[in-house]
DNA sequence: ATACTTAGTGTTCATTTTACACTTAGTATA
DNA sequence: TATACTAAGTGTAAAATGAACACTAAGTAT
């Protein structure tokens, strides 16, 4: 902040959001394609430039809003990714957010034609415009991380849900199989669900108790 | 990444750096005195705006330099701040960074003349510049987490130490006594350090072995 | 009525974490 | 040179946590 002001040499500002899904038993990250010059036709992440006078924040809700039709849903700044030649054109430096929303709560496309934007599971991309590849490793190290010590899995929870379904939550962000009764009892035993009395009667066996958050509070164990 | 480039209307971007060290018990960050409006007078972050063709890590670097004449420290990218007030002149966003700086290794001042640079320890902050004291109680409790699940302390160690100066770098930091004897089991259970051999003769008690860290390497547990 | 499928539940053992007090090896001083 | 002083250095027991593991229950479908 020492410096003299040199607004003309100034880099551009964008915002780039990786957008988690989880659906089919995969942890997926929504992408939209290029229909432009450099990387025309390749697989990016949402994104756009930052408005003067919008904060960060609030461009990242934009962006997220213009994408997935969907608002309130958690989000989280990732990092900040700046190498000089990240972008071919010019110098743009990249704010990139985690965002997490759930499957059900997306509106389905109404059919299979091809679209500018899709879903997929962020263990097998193929080539991504920019660094997008990079960012999104990132984020799925952070997310994979962060699910082991907070309860961050609810921004991708319905409103209810059986408990297998939130075990199975787990297991596919982090790639492993946990123990059914340590799984439950470890949930249970965190004081932040509750039963909703509602059973799910979904399947020819035992119907399963629903349960739903107390609050969408993120929680640091 | 879907938008024009509008390159007139980017704000400006700048690095600041929230250097940490520890000294008299307390752990301290590195301020500058504003000379000029706003805030003029004003202690602040270290920074400085980034250059065209540097990365934002290199700008980091650079502005580290600068103040502490100290090079191959710790830093990390911490969090980018963006509220468009941030700057009453313009719209400046920043990258800021945390870095640790062993005190033994910083260049004492000659004398005790009033200088545009001091450390003042993080519980204890007049009013600051900007939103410098938002970005720095962020960065002090990142640390104190970080702290817990990692060897960072490495980045405040010199270079040899006894075991009770690293017992007493995690009671600065984390504000908090430690038990002696379970601190210096997990401490060697982690393999992480090596006895050096030489022993430190200070004082009138029994001289204390010195260690130093394998490598300088950072590992989460 | 029977088969089928997922829901739901406790206990034991191993590991990790915590609490806690005395002896040792030097330096400083009388 | 003996004594006092100070921080260094060490082990164990109890408690809490985490990990492994298999059967019964309650529905739907045939």
């Amino acid at each position: 902040m020492n410096t003299k002001y040199i607004g003309f040499e100034s880099p551009g500002v964008t915002v780039d959001l990786v957008i988690f899904t989880v659906n089919e038993d995969q942890l997926k990250v929504m992408l939209v394609r290029r229909a432009e010059s450099p990387f025309d036709g390749f697989w990016s992440l949402p994104g756009g430039f930052l408005k003067i006078g919008e904060s960060l924040d609030a461009a990242a809700h934009r962006v997220l809003c213009e994408k997935s039709g969907v608002d309130d849903v958690y989000m989280e700044q990732l990092y900040t990714f700046g190498e000089p030649k990240r972008d071919p054109r010019s110098r743009v430096i990249t704010v990139a957010y985690i965002a997490l929303i759930p499957w059900q709560h997306l509106p389905q496309p109404e059919s299979t034609k091809v679209t500018d934007l899709t879903w997929l599971p962020v263990d097998h991309l193929p080539k991504l415009a920019f660094d997008h590849k990079e960012i999104i490793n990132y984020a799925v190290s952070r997310l994979r991380a962060k699910v082991s010590y907070s309860n961050i899995v609810y921004g991708l929870m319905p409103k209810q849900f059986r408990l297998s379904e939130l075990q199975s939550m787990y297991e596919c962000i982090i790639n492993d199989k946990l123990d059914k009764r340590n799984f439950r009892k470890r949930m249970l035993a965190t004081g932040l669900l509750k039963e909703t009395g509602k059973k799910d009667h979904a399947g020819a066996h035992r119907p399963a108790m629903l349960y739903q958050f107390k609050s969408k509070e993120i929680v640091f164990f």
